[in-house]
DNA sequence: AGTTAGATTTAAAACGTTTGCACAGTTGGT
DNA sequence: ACCAACTGTGCAAACGTTTTAAATCTAACT
């Protein structure tokens, strides 16, 4: 019932409780045979050391802390489990186990990561979906806490360890793929939302543009509030009404080029005959949308992995330099995007 | 840097740490001068009192632990991701954290378990998906250790507290709904692999169909591996092959409904036409596939903080008969069902 | 002034572990 | 015989908190 300790399994060897630490421990110092002795009655008593005890002499508690704020109607979306289910994976490996601190309704994220990290409850924190003047980023640097982000800030001021998804990159090829099938009126919808990876992504679209240097490319862009439905829609709905509308979409991530297939299906455009629409994220409904969405694979599973590693070893070696690691999206290509069809009108 | 200590809080303020612990617990016994003074020094001073001190005298962590078992390949799918949100939020409610302990490729769950238990980390666990004779729970209980399952074990020998889904009523509610439809000829898409609620839904819509008295109705039930998405393709297809072949379908889960609807419409099917879908969870993807599925919304949130609320109950009061909760699944009605079709022969 | 009840505060132990240092025993070299 | 070096083990402190029991102080009565 109670959990064995220490100083039972000492008495009951006839050992002193430090004999048999370091023979758990493996130490080099303590005979081969005591250590094997120690090691079999720890076994047979199903001995398991406190972790409190540990804890207070290390200052560790061998846990790595993640805030999962309520926003938004699915809090744990399909990003959100590929993240956590990558993180658990990587830290698994490692020894370490997760704690997921949830930011109840009207609490501040900032108050629980001080709560996670302060207290000693998580030796590091991994924070994700980096906003512009992300507070947290702050926060944890004065405090001279351990964390990596996954995503990160667009000045490159402050030093901190990231991983991040090469949105850039991955919109940059998506435009390259879509002028290659003769797309020049182009469509981006976005969000308002302060987050970092729209000016990256919309970067590299641009980026792209520039590059082609093709006068006659047009992009259209609109904005719309993340989580409320309505607005989506009609964001949707403004960027492919009217006869000179877009021939390709990209939505900055997966709901938003469902939310314009579905709206383009709505008013009788076939996709990719009268559209193309490309998406990020590779999200699980992305292939169940008809007819299908060609999208990039964030890896978020890999990212997340890599993640709980580089935060391993910040937390290990504190004094090292931040290290970095964009991962490379992989495209996915399904039914949603085709050849630019002939003038329309 | 380096966290304040009880200690240096209380020689700042000229006070014994009994005193100041004291107070900032809220001690009757203490003037109440001092109390406002500690706190107003605790709160300059960003005292947070540190878990591993108060794990060790108190013997609880304060966290509540739940194993992360990887199979299949969308690890957190939509329904861990829903418990997962529950959790926490339920948890976040009562001043608990969520520890989320990776099962890694090759380990054992009953080994987290044990780890998670065994060391203190966790004051209590919540298991999800119970199988058939699941090892997990003989173990908890021979260990003594507090738990709450989601899902139930089929006999009721042994005394947990649960919550549950109320799959049997649910799946009753599909039979007569469709029932009144028209519908005579059903098949339930079914998984090989030992879950109880697989029986309790299974057994429910037998039990509507008895009710029902017709002994025109007809059940087809074809089984699938979960995991192998070409058997999941190939069961799909068995059932809908042929002339003679049901006119509405069940699917123990989304994913199943999903594969049915796929399949019945590569064969040039109309839903729901020729043939009504019906699945369970409301998974995101449900709303996505078309023409969108009709499904019970599982309520998986509700049940995972009424799970929280229970084993924070279990644990502050050990001794209390087990708690158990069910459920009621909600019909979410969108278009794959529909009235029976006119003799197709 | 002496006593007492009540109001505050404190000293000290306990929780289970790790680890620096000291101790005892053994071996090998002189 | 003596010292040095090495091997194996134990003592005790430290980590930060809560809590029992005891100490101190205050004020109100005799």
């Amino acid at each position: 019932m109670r959990p064995k300790t220490l100083k039972e399994l000492a008495s009951h060897l006839d050992l002193s409780i430090a004999t048999v630490s370091r023979a758990l421990a493996g130490h080099e110092r303590i005979a081969q045979a005591t250590r094997d002795r120690v090691a079999q009655a720890a076994r047979e008593f199903g001995y398991v050391p406190s972790m409190a005890g540990r804890m207070l002499v290390s200052g560790r508690s061998g846990f790595v802390g993640m805030t999962l704020a309520v926003r938004g109607p699915r809090l744990v979306d399909s990003f959100l489990g590929e993240f956590v289910t990558g993180l658990g994976e990587g830290l698994a490996e490692r020894g370490s186990d997760l704690i997921l601190a949830t930011v109840a309704e009207g609490k501040s994220e900032l108050d629980v990561l001080r709560h996670l990290v302060d207290s000693g409850r998580a030796d590091g924190v991994v924070i994700t979906r980096i906003a512009e003047n992300d507070q947290r980023v702050d926060y944890l640097i004065s405090r001279g806490s351990r964390f990596v982000t996954h995503g990160r800030l667009l000045d490159s001021e402050r030093a901190y360890s990231w991983v991040d998804t090469d949105g850039a990159r991955a919109f940059a090829e998506a435009f390259d793929m879509l002028y290659g099938l003769g797309h020049r009126h182009f469509g981006l919808l976005t969000i308002s939302e302060p987050m970092t990876f729209r000016h990256l992504r919309q970067d590299g679209l641009a980026g792209a543009i520039a590059r082609s240097g093709d006068p006659s490319v047009r992009l259209d862009v609109v904005t719309t509030p993340r989580f409320d439905r309505g607005a989506c829609v009609q964001a949707a709905h403004r960027l492919i009404e009217g006869p000179d509308r877009p021939t390709a979409i990209i939505g900055l991530f997966d709901e938003l080029a469902l939310t314009v297939m579905e709206e383009a299906s709505r008013i009788g455009l076939s996709i990719p005959r009268d559209l193309s629409v490309i998406g990020f994220d590779n999200i699980t409904a992305a292939a169940y949308a008809p007819p299908g969405l060609t999208t990039f694979d964030a890896l978020i599973r890999e990212c997340a992995r890599e993640a709980a590693a580089m935060l391993v070893d910040v937390i290990e070696n504190p004094v090292q330099p931040p290290r970095t690691k964009l991962v490379q999206p992989v495209l996915t290509a399904r039914a949603s995007h085709g050849p630019a069809p002939r003038k329309h009108r």
